[in-house]
DNA sequence: AATCATCACAACCGCAACCCT
DNA sequence: CAGGGTTGCGGTTGTGATGAT
């Protein structure tokens, strides 16, 4: 039906890679770089197309790969990118270095989706389900979905960049989105936000008590994740348990045994989960004058409800 | 010990965006 | 500008490993 698969000429292998293949693989590309992963198959005297090369090498073989089980800062990196991006897997992947958007689309498929589900919170969405499916949130506040929005912009241009940057062997490409992106921060849309956060800054009061109420959870201890993601997932995970102590999905109990050290968290109450996982999220670039905005971005928020 | 179910992850497929001519 | 080729991405599947009965 319609298009033809690339693989479909006869004496392309496919299937499991075989160590013989494997080095064949990385010894090409290692002395002549990836030029053109269509015509490398043949160059390199391997059996096999150059999309399944090119997959090969930048989920497994690439040598800045990362192997090993995720740690707990890298699901709740996850979790948080996942919130602000969706399934954009290559985008997550750029901002944790050495693992693949295969290893990513993996984790959040087989843990990830199952635990949030175990927790009543929708995978797509990160809010928590009524009985009639998805709970109808207020939007968030317009600085919100504005930070949320350049964030998402930020994330994907960075991505680019660092592919970029990558490409060791490959000629440079002309005006990509990330070019365009950083013009756009330094032109009159990037002053005006920047000039927005600023006035936010100084016509906001000091941050409301109302982020002080706070309890312990004890339920599925991956709230211990979802509580430095956000305050609202962990606040309904304790609503959770209340519910169903005993209950205990069996994704919860590995990923419990693997981390003793959440039995007792600390939560903090906010209206808006999206804001709370932009300040947590880590920034060491020039974005970070948004952390010098917390408190009035909490300010604002609470004065929207 | 055998069988079945479930999990984890590597690999494949097809679409869409991008690039080049 | 159009069209064909190439690459990147996200969804899905296949299969070996592991656990439960």
């Amino acid at each position: 039906m319609g298009r033809t698969p690339c693989c479909d000429k006869k004496g392309l292998k496919k299937g499991p890679w075989t160590p013989e293949e494997d080095e064949t693989l990385v010894s090409y590309i290692k002395k002549n770089g990836y030029g053109s992963w269509r015509s490398l198959p043949k160059l390199a005297g391997l059996l096999r197309c150059g999309k399944s090369c090119r997959l090969r090498w930048t989920n497994y073989l690439r040598p800045d790969i990362k192997r090993g089980p995720f740690t707990l800062e890298e699901e709740k990196l996850v979790i948080q990118l996942h919130g602000i991006l969706g399934n954009r897997w290559a985008a997550i992947a750029s901002q944790l270095p050495g693992r693949t958007d295969n290893e990513i689309k993996n984790l959040w498929n087989t843990h990830l989706k199952k635990r949030l589900l175990c927790m009543g919170l929708d995978p797509q969405t990160h809010e928590p389900f009524t009985s009639c499916g998805p709970t109808i949130k207020a939007p968030a506040s317009p600085a919100t979905r504005h930070m949320a929005q350049w964030e998402s912009a930020r994330l994907e241009a960075e991505a680019r960049l660092s592919r970029e940057s990558s490409l060791f062997n490959r000629p440079t490409p002309g005006k990509t989105d990330s070019d365009y992106f950083l013009r756009m921060w330094n032109s009159e849309v990037g002053e005006s936000f920047r000039k927005f956060n600023q006035e936010d800054k100084t016509t906001c009061q000091s941050p409301a008590s109302a982020s002080q109420a706070s309890s312990s959870t004890k339920c599925c201890s991956f709230s211990a994740v979802t509580a430095d993601i956000s305050p609202n997932l962990a606040g309904y995970s304790t609503t959770a348990s209340n519910q169903n102590e005993d209950m205990e999905c069996k994704s919860c109990k590995s990923y419990n045994a693997g981390s003793d050290s959440s039995s007792s968290i600390e939560l903090e109450d906010s209206s808006d989960s999206t804001l709370q996982l932009l300040l947590d999220f880590p920034i060491n670039n020039d974005m970070s004058f948004l952390e010098e905005n917390v408190d009035s971005f909490t300010t604002y928020s609470a004065m929207q409800l």
